[in-house]
DNA sequence: AATTACCCTACTTATTTAATAGGGTATGCA
DNA sequence: TGCATACCCTATTAAATAAGTAGGGTAATT
């Protein structure tokens, strides 16, 4: 399941990916035209711009904005800094990688067999889709 | 992330589709075999039993066994007994859907296109595997 | 200097997960 | 008939995570 925490990301980072010029938009605004809690969305902004993807303005005026052109962020980087891992499964992540305790072999394993598929299709989408492709632009 | 209940279910079912005739199998038999506790897994075996999958026989020499052949059993119908909406978000969901609370339009929603997409290619893998695809045989 | 708006920490509540405990009941065989 | 086997069912709990709340601090702009 899609956490909140993603999803509002999403929706936030579209709203930003919409704007015509880079100017900064005020937090209060993206959390009062997406329906987001204002102190909730605050925090997934602030993941955001830590891990590089947003700027921000303090002061008057101030705000967030995207760092890069919408076309430039996959979806990929998008949900493994909220979402964390892509794969159901740590076993099969990429970037999350965890030998399972139970399971004495991953080669044989009918759960990693499927899962690893899973992953494949779910990556390839991810990596394929931006943001310019989320939103009307 | 997949739940252990779905990872122990898959495991179960796969070890009982291993078995060369359709002799029951005893859930501690399988509990030992998969590294699965004896009593999380009997509360999976009597989900899997409750929804057809799975029969049983109860006294001396009983134990679960499958109801169909491996390669009858698609792993969407294992997905959404054990695990349930195959879908991240429940707006996309065929079997569980519901609408969300934000978000006024589904039609221009960025996270509902997005998730249609994963939906469907999970779908994909889930429907053309089966049981028998996972296991060696 | 005042205002605006980001920045950060800590706490709380609800839900879900993954068990654990402890019996109850049906079946088959001697 | 009685006993052992093995499924069947309910209730409880510990831990983790999610989702949000509260409140104050700090930096930048006008």
């Amino acid at each position: 399941m899609l956490s909140k925490k993603t999803k509002y990301g999403i929706k936030a980072l579209t709203y930003l990916a919409r704007q015509e010029n880079k100017t900064p938009v005020q937090i209060a605004t993206i959390s009062k035209n997406e329906n987001i809690s204002l102190k909730f969305l605050e925090s997934i902004l602030l993941t955001l711009r830590k891990n590089g993807l947003l700027g921000s303005k303090k002061g008057k005026g101030g705000g967030y904005y995207l760092l890069k052109e919408p076309k430039e962020i996959q979806m990929t980087t998008i949900m493994r800094i909220l979402e964390g891992p892509i794969a159901m499964v740590p076993c099969v992540s990429l970037n999350f990688y965890e030998k399972c305790e139970d399971c004495p072999d991953e080669e044989t394993c009918a759960v990693n067999k499927l899962m690893v598929q899973v992953r494949d299709s779910s990556l390839q989408i991810f990596r394929n889709t931006t943001l310019a492709d989320l939103c009307n632009c």
